[in-house]
DNA sequence: CGGGATCCCAAGCGATACTG
DNA sequence: CAGTATCGCTTGGGATCCCG
């Protein structure tokens, strides 16, 4: 047990308490695909087809000791957040975020999944543009899932659809029917520029590449565009050798 | 490029290439520390204590080639933050407020410093009481170093004072003499309480234990607990044994 | 068949020593 | 003071195997 006082930060801080508990490794990947809803350990894997068994089994009881996740009990093999757990959401959020600018193109071997694509939307959603717009069902396809954001008011509720496994009933937001769905297909390459874009864009060189309009009109895409959007911080400058921050490939 | 492709985390995702660029360890610590100003090596590594110099060398290398760090030209061994870098202040943040609730008591051979302190209080910052309260300093004096916190308005601005290396003498809040000065003497173990409690507690119970006025009244401290205040988030729940997991310290 | 545990190897981390 | 070099140990990565 003298291993713990090696892995100590030895510091009296709320920032490495915090690394301590979901700094390892893989946590932090974890926490986000949990904060869209419970998973099965199946779920987790496919969702990070990087992380190896050992290694996933290893995070969850961490995290279990952590008080981060908790076991479902009736369902063999699931894991959900404990409302400890769901206080990381300000964390993901903000990693999201910032991680956001530093996105790129895809790289090769690279996967987006539902739950990614869950976070992103909740780290772009702008409560403060929402709340003036009547609630609105944005659904998009990237690849071969979907996702649904109900967004009523200033509440946002995300729930991938699909091969998403334990269908969770809950929904934040009011159970009222949106004034107005819009239906996306999206291209992986073209999600980022859905999410990046400035507003009014849309209007003057229609959807970005990558990005088709299923159900709804430009007006709605507008709206989504209004709803949800990250702004970039700043870019990776200053660095000597190259890095595969790509994003010059959006000629201006 | 191969070695690229074990380091990477297989995700298009804002997290995962946040968490590629910061997520090693330690590294968020050195960004907490530069996110309190310029630091030199040696000031990090004690700020550091349990860092190991090969690591600190290696991470600050890796944080230059991401663009989050760049070195003070004018002095040797300097190191601060990009613009890209003070963008992971909201990440840091948010770290900080999740830990302070699974902060516990100081342990042995855990250090507790300005920096630290610095993020602390602009982790518990509360712009919006802030605003309706006049303009205020707070010297905070815990074990052999101090903290100067100068609130204007909405903004905030925290400098370590003392030994503290590269004094920085940009003030982010306009120059304007504070209406009145807050002195404490915090022990680390009240530093815990004294964000932690709740506003008017001050007025039943007087100051929280290991908390000493040195200068300014009692409704000073009040107004210093509705401006700086970390509202935690849930308990570490859940947990089958004590919630000493992680630490070594089973003493209570 | 899904949910993990066990191996082995490589890479990362930690402590110390050493150099410009 | 500001790192680099080296070494042993711990951890993560990948494949395999086991168990219900």
């Amino acid at each position: 047990m003298a291993i713990r006082a090696g892995r100590g930060l030895g510091q009296y801080s709320g920032v490495a308490r915090a690394l301590e508990r979901v700094g390892e490794r893989w946590a932090l990947l974890i926490v986000r695909d949990l904060l869209a809803g419970p998973r099965r350990y199946s779920d987790l894997k496919s969702g990070l087809p990087r992380i190896p068994t050992n290694i996933l089994s290893d995070r969850l009881k961490e995290l279990q000791e952590s008080g981060v996740v908790r076991r479902v009990p009736t369902v063999r093999g699931g894991y959900e957040l404990t409302a400890f757990g769901r206080g990381l959401e300000p964390v993901v959020v903000a990693l999201e975020r910032w991680g956001w600018s530093a996105l790129g193109d895809l790289a090769e071997g690279e996967v987006l999944t539902a739950d990614a694509l869950a976070m992103a939307l909740r780290a772009a959603f702008r409560a403060d543009a929402a709340a003036e717009l009547p609630p609105t069902e944005y659904v998009l396809h990237v690849a071969d899932m979907s996702v649904s954001a109900l967004v009523v008011g200033r509440g946002l509720d995300v729930v991938p659809v699909g091969p998403g496994a334990l269908p969770q009933p809950r929904r934040s937001v009011p159970d009222v029917a949106p004034e107005a769905v819009l239906e996306l297909a999206v291209e992986p390459s073209g999600f980022r520029d859905l999410l990046t874009g400035l507003p009014g864009a849309v209007a003057v060189k229609g959807p970005p590449h990558g990005v088709t309009i299923l159900d709804g009109g430009s007006a709605l895409l507008e709206r989504f565009r209004l709803t949800f959007r990250i702004e970039p911080v700043a870019p990776p400058a200053g660095v000597t050798d190259a890095d595969a921050t790509g994003d010059a490939a959006s000629v201006a």
